[in-house]
DNA sequence: ATGGTAGTTCGACTA
C-alpha cells in the first residue's frame, strides 16, 4: 500500500485552520505529525479534522507546545509523552506523542528550542534528545516500520542554515546538539532526506521577520528519522515550501502560513 | 541597523 507521512510545525493550529485543512485536502497525507498546536485539549479542532477522515492522538499543552498524530490508517497504542521524558520547570511539557497507524509506528516530536548555548533550556534540550534516543532505540530494532518525525530544532550541517556565519555560538548548530542527532541515528535510525522543490537545500523553517521566506533565509530543522524497514520503503520525500508561502493580500487570517513547511515522505509498504 | 513578526493566558514571554 502507498502511505504518505508528513510532519508539520503549524505554529498554532486554530489561527490558521483553513491553511492546515486546505493542505491536508490537497496533499492528502495518510499520517500527519503536527507540532506547536498552541491550544488546550478542548480547543483542538477534532471535528474539522474528522470531517477530512482523520483520527487524532493529541497531547495539547495550552499556551505553548502541543503535538498530535493524525491518521487515516487507524490509531492504536497511543503513548502520551516519552517514557523518561525530562521535565522543565517541574513539568513534563506537551512535546511528544506516539501512535501506531496501520503498518507504521510514529512519534510526533517538538524538541525544546534551547534558547542559548549553556542556558538551562539548552541542557534540557540535550537531555530531551538523549531520552528520545533511548525510546527510539527500542522500536528501531523491530521489524515494524518506525519513524520519529518533528521539529528537532537542530540543523544537522552548516549548509542547513542560510548563513552559518550568522549562527556563530548559537543554538541549533552547536556540536553537542548535532552529536545528539548522530547518536539518535546510531540507535538504528537513518534520516529521510527530503528533496527541495526550489533552491539547493530543503529548508523547513523561515523566520517571519525580515522577509525570511522571500529571501530564502531558512533553516532545515524539521526532520524524519526512520528505522531500516521504514527507510527501505521510502519512494520519495520532499519539503512542501508552497505551504509556507504567504497568503494573498485579501486572504483571511485563517490562511496565514506557519513559519515552518511540511516535510513529506511517500512510502510503499 | 541589536531591528523585525506572530502566537498565547492582553502583555510578557516564547520562538
Amino acid at each position: 500500500m502507498s502511505v504518505r507521512i508528513a510532519t508539520w510545525n503549524v505554529n498554532g493550529i486554530n489561527p490558521r485552520i483553513d491553511r492546515v485543512t486546505g493542505w491536508l485536502q490537497s496533499a492528502a497525507p495518510d499520517v500527519v505529525c503536527l507540532q506547536e498546536l498552541k491550544c488546550t485539549p478542548e480547543q483542538f479542532p477534532q471535528e474539522k479534522l474528522a470531517e477530512l477522515g482523520y483520527e487524532a492522538a493529541v497531547r495539547a499543552g495550552g499556551r505553548w507546545n502541543g503535538v498530535a498524530v493524525l491518521s487515516k490508517l487507524g490509531l492504536e497504542d497511543v503513548t502520551i509523552d516519552l517514557p523518561g521524558q525530562p521535565e522543565f520547570d517541574g513539568a513534563v511539557e506537551a512535546r511528544a506523542v506516539g501512535a501506531t497507524c496501520g503498518p507504521v509506528r510514529v512519534w510526533s516530536l517538538y524538541v525544546p528550542n534551547g534558547r542559548e548555548v549553556g542556558h538551562a533550556h539548552y541542557e534540557y534540550k540535550l537531555q530531551w534528545l538523549e531520552a528520545l534516543r533511548q525510546v527510539a532505540a527500542e522500536d528501531a530494532s523491530g521489524a515494524r516500520p518506525f519513524a520519529v518525525l518533528g521539529d528537532f530544532n537542530v540543523a544537522p550541517k552548516d549548509e542547513d542554515v542560510w548563513d552559518i556565519a550568522k549562527f556563530d555560538g548559537a543554538t541549533h548548530v552547536s556540536e553537542l546538539e548535532r552529536t545528539a542527532l548522530i547518536e539518535l541515528q546510531k540507535s538504528g535510525l537513518d534520516e529521510v532526506y527530503p528533496r527541495a522543490l526550489k533552491y539547493d537545500i530543503p529548508f523547513t523553517f523561515w523566520d517571519y521577520r525580515m522577509l525570511g521566506f522571500q529571501k530564502n533565509k531558512g533553516m532545515r530543522i524539521d526532520h524524519i528519522y526512520g528505522n531500516a524497514p521504514f527507510t527501505a520503503a521510502v519512494k520519495d520525500a520532499y519539503v512542501d515550501r508552497e505551504a509556507r508561502r504567504p497568503g494573498k493580500k485579501d486572504a483571511p487570517p485563517s490562511m496565514a502560513p506557519s513559519d515552518h513547511a511540511p516535510v513529506v515522505a511517500d512510502l510503499e509498504l
